[in-house]
RNA sequence: CGGGGCGUGGCGCAGCCUGGUAGCGCACCUGCUUUGGGAGCAGGGGGUCCCGAGUUCAAAUCUCGGCGCCCCGACCA
């Protein structure tokens, strides 16, 4: 290919809306272009990557027997109401009216459609089991769309979803995906993390994230460096917290803290450690208002309460619910003397605590040496922990490492949740109907591209990895109007081309510190410029652009040179 | 939805407070020079100042209403 007959136009201001490099660098480098708040168009470049990484994910699927199909972008509202999600799904699904006043969405996920195609189709245990992908355009109206392809509103998703006979076909599935995730994830070059994970709004019981690990991800991972364990912070778990020194306990009494709601405040104001002062937080939930007790230094984990209470609908009270509940102004709730129709939990991180503080449930007091069981009890002891780092692992007890990452994939174990709803039954090998065991995978296409952006860039621009890069390798030749240079540009760039390499020619009249400004920002792993000064000599130039050191090599050796470079930056090989 | 900010040639911004000629840099076009890290000089083209209403002799500027966009928090591939 050619620049001058590329769309490809690159820009030299920074975007005043772009903040992650990601984003900034794919406006600049002319990947992606804006068209409303989290809508984009694929320019030519873009989507070169894009299909990139969408021949790797068909490649991989194929050997796990994973089988595409296409499905509809609009989908019927009957599905969703069947499924029970029309009401559930809430306001991030795109609901549309046709002409004839009929409603349908813009698919944010296909379980509906997949499972009413399979309820039809499959009707025997012989016929299972069933795996189908589709890439394909979603909709999800975020509230917040930001960071570019990172968290768009339309946007690229590769899902697949299984129908199983029983949970064992269903785990058999569910490991080759995680197989093929492992192996896609591998082969575009990236560093990634496998989690466990919640599984949220979609549903279901096990499930796991693939994360690239990069500073500016929007996920936070928990992981053990001994044992191999690694979760989502939402859904964490930490061994036993060693427990502060233990205290000899008095009765409870009553101490003043006049305008001290924060715990630090309290903690210092008593002169006490802030992991023996209990924080009691008030919820609204759609099951009431819930008290939660967690240790003072600690915050609680909102996932876990909603899974705990089995709703999504948990959130901080406000003040007039908090004045109902403790009688007191926010700052002072306590697990001692809670209205009665107040639902009390706590957390493991204060169970082991002995004469602790609390808020009095009374304006501008706390309460000291409290004992459970003597002044107060909670309903149930549960996990509301959000862990950290240097926590001990629940598994080996070895300090937990708490890092960041991009969620690039997420499969889950779905069970019957859409196919007991919605009929999709077979018969099993005694005539007898059941529902099928499910699962889903979703891969994000434009997302794994951006991460790759946000993992490999300086501030020069990209630097990718090779099997996701645009174009594998630039020729520039410096001058357009040298004939010499032009030629060995264009007979590099033909043989290049025709062993089969994604090569561009820069055969733009630019001077040649704008290809150079250029070439990194596009992040073209593999530079061949030909230049006066070294052509003189026989000689072009090739370096890489990760270490962007160069490299005198003759006319006659180039293509060769450039095939090893090639080799070498594969994921895989050593560098 | 809560909190903050922004909307002025393609892009990045100034002008607005204190109403009166729409301006700068980049990009673009023409010419000359230049040619190994975003060139120089000269000339040139391009703007419903987000939209609507109001105030005023006069509105980019003041007032009201709308729309759009971005950033920080709860959602997710």
């Amino acid at each position: 290919m050619r620049w001058s007959r590329f769309y490809l136009n690159t820009v030299r201001e920074v975007p005043r809306d772009a903040e992650v490099a990601s984003h900034r660098l794919m406006i600049r480098a002319g990947m992606i272009r804006k068209v409303a708040a989290g809508i984009y168009t694929y320019l030519p470049l873009g989507w070169r990557s894009l299909s990139k990484l969408e021949t790797i994910v068909r490649g991989e699927l194929a050997k796990a027997d994973c089988i595409e199909l296409s499905m509809p972008a609009v989908q019927p509202s009957e599905l969703w109401m069947e499924s029970g999600r029309w009401d559930r799904y809430g306001n991030e699904l795109l609901r549309i009216t046709d002409r004839h006043d009929r409603e349908f969405c813009f698919g944010p996920t296909h379980e509906e459609v997949i499972t009413d195609l399979v309820r039809h189709d499959i009707t025997s245990y012989r016929q299972l089991p069933v795996n189908l992908y589709q890439i394909q355009t979603k909709f999800r109206d975020e509230i917040r769309p930001r960071f570019g392809l990172m968290r768009g509103r339309e946007f690229l998703m590769k899902d697949a979803y299984s129908f199983h006979a029983d949970g064992s076909g269903l785990e058999e599935t569910y490991q080759d995906m995680r197989r093929a995730y492992d192996r896609i994830f591998t082969a575009c070059g990236l560093d990634f993390l496998r989690v466990e994970a919640d599984s949220g709004a979609i549903g279901g019981s096990v499930s796991h994230e693939f994360m690239v690990t990069a500073k500016t991800g929007e996920s936070v991972v928990v992981q053990c460096p001994k044992c191999g364990y690694g979760a989502n912070q939402e859904r964490a778990e930490a061994g036993d917290l060693e427990a502060p020194e233990p205290q000899e306990s008095t009765l409870a009494s009553e101490v003043a803290t006049p305008g001290k709601t924060g715990v630090e405040e309290v903690a210092e104001f008593l002169k006490v450690d802030p992991r023996r002062v209990v924080k009691t937080l008030v919820y609204d939930t759609d099951h009431g208002v819930v008290a939660v007790a967690i240790r003072g230094d600690r915050e609680l984990n909102e996932v876990k309460l909603g899974n705990f209470l089995n709703t999504t609908a948990v959130e901080l009270a406000g003040e007039a619910t908090i004045l109902a509940a403790t009688g007191a102004p926010v700052g002072f709730a306590g697990p001692v003397g809670l209205a009665p129709d107040v639902r009390f939990l706590a957390d493991e991180s204060v169970r082991a605590l002995t004469a602790f503080v609390c808020g009095a449930n009374k304006g501008d007091a706390h309460l000291t040496d409290v004992e459970w069981g003597r002044d107060a009890a909670p309903e149930a002891w549960g996990d509301f922990l959000t862990v950290d780092a240097d926590d001990p692992c629940g598994r080996c007890g070895s300090p937990l490492q708490v890092s960041r990452g991009i969620e690039v994939g997420h499969i889950f174990k779905l069970g019957t949740k859409y196919s007991e709803p919605m009929g999709c039954t077979f018969a099993d090998e005694n005539g007898s109907d059941r529902a099928m065991e499910m699962g889903c995978y979703g891969l994000g296409i434009g997302r794994t591209v951006a991460a790759a952006i946000e993992q490999n860039h300086d501030e020069n621009g990209i630097i990718w990895p090779l099997p996701l890069a645009p174009f594998e390798v630039l020729v520039a030749p410096l001058s357009d109007r040298d004939p010499a240079l032009l030629e060995v540009a264009e007979k590099l760039y033909a043989e290049l081309a025709a062993q089969g390499v994604d090569v561009l020619l820069d055969d733009r009249a630019e001077r040649p510190g704008v290809k150079f400004k250029d070439a990194d920002l596009i992040g073209f792993p593999v530079r061949l410029v030909i230049g006066g000064k070294s052509l003189a000599e026989g000689k072009v130039e090739l370096s890489l652009r990760r270490d962007r050191e160069k490299m005198a090599v003759s006319v006659t050796d180039a293509v060769e040179k450039v095939a090893e470079l090639l080799q070498r930056e594969q994921p895989g090989e050593t560098q």
